[in-house]
DNA sequence: TCAGTTAACTTGCATTTTGCAAGTTACTTT
DNA sequence: AAAGTAACTTGCAAAATGCAAGTTAACTGA
């Protein structure tokens, strides 16, 4: 992608956009941030049709970031977990401004009421989706649905 | 780009992303919104070498989604100067974290400490940025000094 | 134990998007 | 009216993407 690319003026913005300023990074990121996805299948599976050499490049890319960590599962030696890294989660809070101005912007055949809901907690749930990631919690923050999020509150 | 692209999930991430999922497109935005950037070739010149054709393309798409528009200058009629419409300004909150993330993860260049501040003064940047929005004040909100892009300021 | 299955990738190739340099067009300034 | 200037186009080569079809190492069930 962005790889051997230009020499980028210094903002964080434009570094940030280096690299996962693309159409698929966030959102695998988001998959392992609150769907609980975790493998290379999932992605692949119940992402929105991501060809599996681009994805097998941002894993790789996302590792290289510091962003995610593979992690061989002990039980079956095939399997590969990938998990967000301190680094990663802190993603958490650009994900949820995008979700919030994708609601409140775009058709997006979710509830944006719940959204909405959501925006007014910012807080909370960022909260909410650090104490998942620290207890290794990968039940899906949001119900799988997603016509109908149904804004089910941080508790 | 994402022009006659697939069918993706509803997923507000994903439909967000189709619009400005690039390494440009937000950059774009920033200019605008921070910067006080407002030409093409204000765009062009100061920005990280965007190709001419690129940074076309892009404004075209962005005003397709109604997050900037065209403006023609009275004084000078070859002159477009490019705003920020309400939805464009509504993204200010993803620029900020995206701002954030970058200076605490990455090399940037940018002054980390200055930027904490902003990140804990959150509510208030935004206010600022909206407010200059309204009153139309194209007064760079950030020091241009940074790593010398010798951004010859807007006067 | 060994044939079949599965997870995670590669590979090859056609299509699309980028990047770059060089125009073009419509004003404006001198 | 000649020379700039701003905002784009155009043509083309290079890189990234998407797709279908492998490949490999690990499991699993008979």
């Amino acid at each position: 992608m962005a790889s051997k690319s230009h020499p980028r003026s210094g903002c964080p913005v434009s570094v940030s956009l280096e690299i996962f300023g693309d159409r698929w990074s966030l959102l695998i990121i988001r998959d392992l941030m609150v769907r609980g996805f975790r493998t290379f299948k999932q992605f692949q599976e119940a992402g929105e049709g991501i060809a599996t050499n681009i994805l097998a490049e941002r894993l790789e890319r996302l590792e290289a970031a510091d962003i995610i960590a593979p992690e061989t599962e002990k039980t079956d030696g095939r399997r590969i977990n990938y998990r967000l890294t301190e680094k990663g989660i802190d993603l958490a809070p650009v994900l949820l401004e995008l979700l919030i101005w994708g609601a409140k912007h775009e058709r997006t055949g979710v509830d944006c009421a719940g959204i909405a809901k959501m925006a007014r907690n910012r807080e909370r749930v960022l909260t909410e989706v650090r104490r998942r990631w620290g207890r290794r919690d990968t039940t899906p923050l949001l119900p799988q649905g997603r016509t109908r999020v149904e804004g089910r509150r941080t508790k």
